[in-house]
This record gives structure tokens, sequence and C-alpha cells, in this order.
DNA sequence: GGATATTGCTCAGTATGCTGACTATCAGTA
DNA sequence: TACTGATAGTCAGCATACTGAGCAATATCC
């Protein structure tokens, strides 16, 4: 029988792992509280001010209900701000506090040193290879999750 | 600012996010109802028949925390079974039933499925160079996770 | 042999991530 | 305009993962 490290998978899910704890262990020690999901939603928000909740889990593939609760949290913290929209009153525009701009600014090289660090076993050129490949297997499964990357729609 | 996705760590969480959606689906299609954590833990459970719930979590890298949740649920749907430890009245011996070993053997086409599918964007030589950047990259950040890989002890 | 440290396991609490269902609203059409 | 379908968001429920704490039992050291 194959062992389980030898599937792509359980690679998948290994690598995801210590890509998390090193994330939380960085920003930690920088003095922050923030997980990589609130990070990763926080920098978007900035990215594209007023934006709503599925335009935002679309562009960083989480799942509409998933991104709920890392709002509210967001929220919670004073990083971030829900508001009606006036053009369409299903949904909620989002933008960015100025403490959550200050934290995102303060908060970069801890993120910048966790990029690093998960990838320290490799080569300069062997992690350039990594992420080549990596993209070219996400884009080819964008579909099969429940929550795919969106592009911006205009 | 950087884009999230040109970053190491969204690679990784969006690869385990599609890969557990391939496996889900493909394992669900075949008629069965177990994650890729429940297989991981039940596929070594009977290459090491008798093993206690540390050295299970070891063996595939998950928290001894987590583990306790996922042997219920495994135990629950009759496919394996918790007994006491004779040598150490701490520890519980785990063992998979004749039910259990039925459905791996019967999964297995689903599961090596899964591997191929969720690869499906890159040749075989590709393949390969990815399996082994991860491999590479996971063993130098092995214990920087709560929960890293260890080896059977004797 | 007895104090101390370590280990195996569990539990409470929190944060993703998903399925499926539901409400409110909007858009398109007959 | 009334109907139909799609969309934005939320909620309940379940399954990983983790932190930190605690209990029981074993190992170690003096």
């Amino acid at each position: 029988m194959r062992d389980n490290n030898d599937m792509p998978g359980h690679l998948a899910r290994r690598f995801q792992q210590i890509a998390v704890a090193v994330f939380l262990a960085e920003v930690g020690d920088a003095g922050f509280d923030l997980t990589p999901v609130q990070y990763a939603a926080l920098a978007t928000i900035k990215a594209n001010p007023g934006l709503d909740q599925v335009t935002l889990a679309g562009l960083i593939a989480y799942d509409r209900t998933t991104i709920t609760g890392v709002i509210d949290r967001l929220v919670q913290k004073g990083l971030a701000e829900r508001r009606a929209s006036s053009r369409d009153r299903r949904a909620r525009e989002l933008e960015i506090t100025d403490e959550g701009k200050r934290t995102l600014r303060k908060i970069t090289p801890a993120v910048d040193s966790a990029q690093r660090i998960m990838l320290r076993g490799l080569s300069a050129k062997e992690g350039e290879e990594l992420m080549r490949l990596l993209h070219k297997t996400i884009a080819a499964g964008n579909e099969l999750s429940r929550a795919p990357l969106r592009d911006m729609q205009a």
C-alpha cells in the first residue's frame, strides 16, 4: 500500500499546517493577533475599498459562509467596518479602518518573514519552481472546490 | 503590496482546499463517507495494528487533541476499535475492524483517482517535481508545527 | 522509596471550512 | 406588473486544527 506521505493530498495538508504555524509564530512574535485568513481578508479589503462580501470571498477563494465569521472578527477587533450598501440592500460594503491600515503596515515584515521561513528548505530557484507548480495545479483545479477564486467584476 | 496569490502560505491553503474537495468528491461518488483525515488514520492503524494514539498522531502529523475526535468517529462508524493497553494503563491500543479493512480495500481506487485529479494540471514530470519540492519543504519545517511527523519508536 | 518530571489522553474554547437551508432582495421576463 | 430565478448574507450543524489546562499513570532521579 502507498504510504500516506507519498500522497499529494497529504503533502498539501502538511504544507498548509506548517505554513499556518509559521505565520502565527512570526506575527505573534511581532505582537499581533491576526490569522493568515484574517490577514488576507484585511489586505484585500484595503486594496478594494467598498467591496461586498461575496466579491471579497471570490478574490481570496473563501467560502461565503466562512467569510461572515472572518469579517465578524475583523470588525470586532476594530480593523474593518461593515456598512449597508446603498445600491443593493442585500449587500454589505466593507472598509478598512485607520487602525486596520496601521496594523497592516506594521505587520508586513512579519508576514514577509513567515513566507521566507516556510520555504527555508528550498533554494531560491526551487522556491520559485514550487510556486509555479502550485499556481499551475491550483489553476487547473480552481472549479473543483466550493469556493473557487474569482476575478473582480469590472 | 504583494498579491495574496503570490504568497506561499496562500497557495498552500488553496492547494489543500482543492485536495480535500477532490478527495471528498471521489470518495463520495464511490459511495463512501470518509474524510481525508479519517482515511489516513485508518490506513495507518491497519499498517501498525495495536499502536497507541500518540504514535498514530506522530505517524501522520496530527495534533494529539485532534486525533481523539477522529478516532471517535472511526469507532462510531465501526471501522476501528479502541482498547485499553495492558502494558500502559494510560494508553489506548487501536485496531482496525473487518469492516474497516473492507472499506479500505474498496475505497482505494477512489483515493488513487483523487490523487491524480488534484494534480491534473501538471505533466507526470511536473507532478513528481512538485512532490519532491513539497517533501523537501515539509522536512525542513517539520518541527515548526505543534504536530510534527514522527517515526515509529522501535 | 519518594519526590519530581514526563507522558497518554481528554476537555473547553476558538478559528477555519464545508453542506444545506433560509430570508431578503434584485433582475429578467411574460 | 406579477412571476420566476438568481443573488447576498446568515445560520445550524459537523469536521479538522490549535491553545491551554487538567487527570491519571509511568519514568527518572536523589
